[in-house]
Order: structure tokens, then sequence, then C-alpha cells
DNA sequence: GCAAAACTGTACCGGTGGTGCAGTGATATT
DNA sequence: AATATCACTGCACCACCGGTACAGTTTTGC
């Protein structure tokens, strides 16, 4: 047992790596099994086909976003108690770790998917769908305990809140690669910090 | 000269349609050519390769795009002489073209570009960068002329809140194909909106 | 020792991007 | 009217890639 599933993690991490370099659709499986010390066949034994690697590599890729995403609120939460604070913290966090990975930044996989629409089946579809909105449930959660307890100056749907924080790491990726950029998204990230303190900050600040 | 300039135009065409619906490298050679009623030499003679057909793609795409905005910017002039005000209702405006566009979205063709580093040659990639460098330059102008009138609450670099626009509206498409939602991208620029609004308010409302 | 799991090796298929090149009808130039 | 150029057609061909089929072999767990 413990072969098999190894084999199957070293193609998965091979894969993971040409995918995020070049994409999907430019990463051939005789590349993966080159890389892998297989063969072609071995390679089908693991995968039915390119689609099945695919839903592998964004479920994979969905546990370890969604670790990351945990221990970056678990440290956030250690330094307040403030559901606000928390956030603000969490995406200063964020945004300090989108600085450090610089390239090789997840989120990618997901936008790959989106991006060739025919290459994929739609249970790869339904995968992604599954990652996008498991982000969007957690982020909502940090929302709505912070306008639980704070008024929001411009009121928004907390979905939408929500989605922005996504839209906008998946957007500044997007950005950050058509500019050449890989500071960009880190920077766009502070940008949503900005608007999240200026949404939930005192409206009336003139005493201080 | 009209015969010639007529096929490549209606090459063109035919190939947008199928991008925007299937992605770059899901749009064969082939379907083109015969969606275009002439044969493979034909097209070869038009353009060198594939990758020739992606430039040519994007650089008329960004002609059309940049007429959008221009169109938007000015209907938006029209209403207002307010800088802020101006920059508002184009975003208001933006919002619902996305609306009604709801899935024949431009922007995809440059993050489709993006997501395909090695597909695509260096002439492609340089045609996408100084796209999202011309809308840089473009809403830059914008944020620069309101800040020329308003304090800004929570000062962030013009470059930086220029590229938030086009973050979230690329963002804001990958969101929305991934999760089924046309009208999300439309929401995401609200948000947007809603944070330029908050960034150059009355920094004390108290009075009202 | 035996069955299942985890492969290898080989041969083959269809589709796709791309090349090469000879030929052809329309159009513009001289 | 002859000529050259443009805008193609038609055809043959290549390499690569995803995928299939299937027989054979090693490794592992019980």
């Amino acid at each position: 047992m413990a072969r098999g599933s190894e084999t199957r993690e070293r193609i998965l991490d091979i894969a993971q790596e040409a995918v995020l370099a070049k994409g999907f659709d430019a990463t051939s499986i005789e590349e993966i099994v080159a890389g892998a010390a297989i063969t072609k066949s071995g390679f089908f034994y693991h995968f039915r086909d390119k689609n099945a690697l695919a839903f592998a590599l964004i479920e994979r890729h969905v546990v370890v976003e969604d670790e990351m995403f945990d221990e970056l609120h678990a440290k956030a939460k250690a330094l307040t108690d403030d559901p606000l604070q928390e956030l603000l913290v969490f995406l200063k966090l964020l945004a300090d770790l989108l600085e450090d990975m610089a390239g090789e930044h997840p989120g990618c996989i997901v936008a790959t998917a989106v991006y060739q629409d025919r290459l994929f089946s739609k249970d790869v579809h339904e995968a992604n769908r599954r990652a996008v909105l498991g982000w969007r449930g957690r982020f909502r959660q940090m929302f709505a305990a912070v306008v639980a307890r704070y008024p929001m100056r411009d009121p928004m749907a907390l979905d939408d809140l929500a989605d922005m924080v996504s839209a906008v790491i998946e957007g500044g990726i997007v950005m950050a690669r058509a500019v050449g950029d890989e500071q960009l998204t880190a920077r766009q990230v502070l940008l949503l910090r900005s608007y999240v303190k200026l949404q939930f900050s005192p409206p009336i600040p003139a005493r201080d």
C-alpha cells in the first residue's frame, strides 16, 4: 500500500510543479512520467486519464491551502480577542505569506481549471466549485464575527465580502503574472485589508 | 486588400468566440478554418502559427476594451464635474455593464494567456503586459484626479489602487466561472466602489 | 505459497499543430 | 496585353500527445 501511494504522490508532486510553472495543458503526461521515473502505463494505472490527475491535484491542493489558512487564522486568533483585529491581522499575515511565496502561489490551479472549460470534465469543475465555496464559507464566518460586534459603514452582503478575499487573491495572481510583479498580489491583499479597516472603523473619529 | 483583411477579421471573429467560450488550447485551428470556410493553408497564410493568432486576438481585444472604457468614462464625465463622483459613476456603469454581459466578458483573454506560460511566446506575453499596464495608466489617472481634490483616509499607492480595478475584475471573472454565478463580477466591482467611497468620504460625517 | 497490487513494455490509434510546396484565380501595375 | 503580387487551395507529410489494449513481470501482504 505504501509503495503505491508513494508513487501516486510523487506523480502529483511533479505534476503540480509543472502545472504551476507552465499550465496544465502545457504539461505532458510523458514529461511527468519521465520526472517520476515511471512508465506511461504506470501513470495510467494510478490515473484513469489527465482529468483524474487534475481532480487529484485540486483536491490535494485544497487540503494544503486549507491548512495554510487554518494556520494563519490560528496565529491571528492568538494575537487578539477582537474579531475585527483578528481579521485585520489575518489579512496582514496572508499578505506577508504571499510576499514570501511569490510565484509559487496556490489558487493558480483553481484558476487554471476555470480557464479551460472543455479540457476538464464535470467532476473537476465540481471540485473546483467546492473549493471556492469552501473559501467563501471560511471568510464569511470571519466577516460575520466582525459584523456581530461592529457596524458596517457601507453595508454589503457577507458572501460578497467573503468572495472579495478570494477574488482579490485570484485577480492579484493574474495581474502579478501579467506584469511580472511578484509582490503585486500581496499589495492587493493589503488594499483589501484597508477596505475592511475603513468599513468597520468607528464612524466618528473626531475625538481621537 | 479588402478581401484579405476581410478573411483575417472573419478568422479572428470565429476564433474569439470559440476562445471565450472554451479557452484557447481547446480551440483547434481546424475548427476555426471550418467555421471561417477556408482551408488550413489559408489560415497559415494569415497567421504564422497559433501564437500569432493569440497575439492578434489580444491586440484587437484591447482596442475594443479601451473603447468600452472610454465610453463609460465619457458617460460618467457627462454626469458630473467632481472627479470622485465621476469615478463612482464610472464604477457603477462598469458594474451594470458587467451584469449585462454576464459570461461573455472580456479580460478572459488576458487571463487565458497568463495561465498558459509556455504555450505562448514572448510577444504574446508582452502584448498582454502592455494591455494590463494600459489599464493601470487609465485607472491611475482617475484616482490621481480624485486625490488631487480629496484626502485619502487610508493612504495607498495610486498604482495599487489602479491595479485593484483590474484585479477585482479578473478575480471576479475567475470566481464567477468557478461557482457559476454570472453576476458575481458585477457585485465585486460594487464592493470596490464601496472601498473608493469610504477612502474618499469626508472623515467626520458627524454633522450629517 | 499465492493472490492481489503495482507496475513494465510494446504496439497502436486519432487528433492537433505545423511544414512544404506546387498550383490557381483575382487584382493591380506597367 | 503581359506580368507580378495577393490571397488563397490542395495535398502530402511530420512529430507530439492523450489514450487504449493487453500481455508479462516484480513486489507486497496475508
